[in-house]
DNA sequence: CTGTATCCTAGCTGATACTG
DNA sequence: CAGTATCAGCTAGGATACAG
């Protein structure tokens, strides 16, 4: 099925597509799903420190678009100084499995630019 | 497998995904790619009219980046006026997998923002 | 049909500094 | 620790026109 679907595709897939990547395009977004996907559960400097690259400033923004499209979930605990916690929700969850699979190619792909 | 690499994932998980996201970020990027991988062969107007709200110049500029990545193949068919078809290479191809499981995610995803 | 060439601007982005 | 503020440069992206 996931492979034959490439026989009778539509536009309606390549506009979901789309949906998809509306959510999820930036230059860091998936990265940051993946920083608190794989630990389950994160802290600002520890995703800071996890994507390599991303500034505090661009990550405080992407989290923000994320926590508002309900993918992920803020908790501040009342600590002295404040620590904030950050988990997917159970919607967000449902990426998983594209995340996997973006880590997976992410790393054959690594190989086929560098490798050979 | 699936499931619980998020209880012992690392930091060079989320660098594949940032390199994979590298390749196919891009308002447009992964929408074409879907395209051509829908129709299995597909030319530059056919693309044009899939991805709706692309421009030319995005679409040109766009797939000249996935041909450089080897991810597609440009075929010129010298006809009059001529003919350009666009394809998946073998290494593309290798993206099927997530093309679905984005089409299915995204049309789930719609279902949240306009459904509920 | 399949693109290129210009022009133009919103907003993305990094660097740096600062706050509670 | 977890951000916000500000400044300035860059570039992604759209509109339009043109070319082979």
């Amino acid at each position: 099925m996931a492979d034959n679907i490439c026989l009778v595709g539509h536009k309606k897939e390549i506009m979901a597509v789309h949906d998809a990547m509306d959510v999820l395009s930036g230059k860091w977004k998936i990265s940051i799903i993946s920083s608190i996907c794989y630990y389950n559960e994160r802290r600002f400097s520890d995703i800071l420190s996890d994507v390599s690259g991303i500034s505090n400033k661009m990550l405080s923004k992407e989290l923000k678009e994320l926590e508002v499209n309900k993918l992920i979930k803020r908790s501040v605990i009342d600590t002295q100084p404040v620590t904030v916690k950050y988990n997917l929700t159970e919607y967000g969850r449902t990426l998983k499995t594209i995340i996997n699979n973006l880590a997976d190619w992410g790393m054959e792909h690594r190989k086929v630019i560098t490798g050979r």
